[in-house]
DNA sequence: TACGTCATTTGCGCCAGCGCAAATCGCAAT
DNA sequence: ATTGCGATTTGCGCTGGCGCAAATGACGTA
């Protein structure tokens, strides 16, 4: 049934989007199957890219980390996402790390056998393509974000876009599905786990989120689409 | 003999090296040639994404624009590089503007014809997901830049990677080769073109960088490479 | 040569948000 | 329960760099 779980997830991956069942079978019997824990690395900053993964189950983190020990998050990836597209474009090492934040199942190929496949199949080709030229564009509009706005709204695009990518409906809003620390917030948004903090609270005063540990649940998804875009009121004091 | 050039700039594309010349001359053969005059529009942001564009003679810059009229420069492209990369992975509109900043001819195709070229050439979309993964990575690490360094580190990191991209040897340095007032070098480095002017002044004072009009000359780059690494003294009021 | 336009420089004041530090809270394990 | 650790909150002071505005300078044009 493993297997079974581990077809379906290819199917839906949109890297192997439009590949017939015949040939995903055969793309899946040369994978291998990987289990991580909560907080153990997939890839090291600089690591030889040697594997390419689809998640299975689970949730990872992609981070760059600089010499001073600061580090950035770039992006967190949920079931079917791609990681260590490094791999597929050729370059020798990963330019971040990737962390398990739940414990997570991942399907796995070598950086020969994915290169072989991609030359086979078109298809997986084009499909590459169209991945990362999302992602690079979903970069571009972050750096838009980071240069022009001002921090309370790039924390509100932070969470709508976790909640889009990630977020699960309840009685009391919108949850996102995954442990998240102010601290991640604050190297998803440019700025500090306390500036962070201080907006959560603001926002908790107001209604709009209702957050606790490692956790965050947007009550008023309009409200804090408003304040992403810049155009709430602005109250004098908000903080 | 435009013909030649067009021929000889097209080997030396990174999309399409690789390729055999007599696969080149088919797919120069369904290629258009225009021209653009400094300061036109190739693309506008939003626009359908329906032609993609190999840089022949000239340079273009890559903005995008937030409704209330600030933008962010995204790169800058010069001969051998590729406009419009947004066409080749399918998405509707382009995430930005391209503008010329010189007189400049390109080489195009429009997207169902260059569509068909890469998929009938493997090397050609491998090429692609080769340079897509590379500009991913370049926003990756300026998203760090940015999230992470103060104002001088990134100016200095801007004015490296564009000396990097077009530099010019002189015997007074290494000059920028094209046109560059001190607002695109804040649109770079995400900050305004007053602190750019105050930090180019002090560094023209200690020697480091000669600089006029749209024009800038990096002096001493082994300065200006400690200063990107945050290792620079620091001096206490350097501004 | 004079003029208009656009780029650049620079002074000055201010404030958003950072850094530090201390207190509190919540969860898990013993 | 108790303890311990990590997450979170919050107060306070400071400052990097922005915003405004005015002056100056460089270049193209008539």
């Amino acid at each position: 049934m493993e297997y079974q779980t581990d077809l379906i997830i290819l199917e839906r991956t949109e890297l192997f989007r439009g590949v017939a069942v015949q040939a995903l079978r055969e793309i899946h019997a040369v994978s291998y199957r990987k289990r991580f824990s909560a907080g153990e690395i997939i890839f090291r900053q600089d690591d030889a890219a040697a594997s390419l993964y689809v998640v299975s189950v689970g949730r990872l983190r992609a981070t760059q980390t600089v010499p001073d020990g600061q580090q950035i998050i770039i992006r967190y990836l949920g079931p079917g996402e791609v990681a260590g597209y490094t791999t597929l474009s050729g370059a020798a090492t990963h330019p971040g790390s990737i962390t398990a934040v739940d414990d997570s199942y991942l399907i796995g190929w070598s950086a020969d056998t994915i290169k072989q496949i991609m030359s086979e199949h078109t298809a997986i080709a084009m499909n590459a393509i169209v991945l990362l030229g999302a992602r690079y564009r979903e970069m571009q509009l972050r750096l838009r974000e980071l240069s022009t706005e001002r921090v309370e709204q790039r924390i509100a695009h932070t969470i709508l876009r976790l909640t889009a990518q990630a977020g699960r409906r309840t009685v009391r809003g919108v949850e996102i599905a995954f442990p998240l620390t102010r601290q991640d917030l604050a190297e998803m948004s440019g700025t500090t786990l306390h500036t962070v903090s201080r907006t959560l609270s603001a926002w908790e005063e107001e209604g709009i989120v209702d957050c606790g540990r490692r956790r965050v649940i947007v009550a008023e998804m309009d409200a804090l689409t408003l304040i992403a875009a810049g155009t709430s009121p602005r109250l004098p004091n908000r903080l």
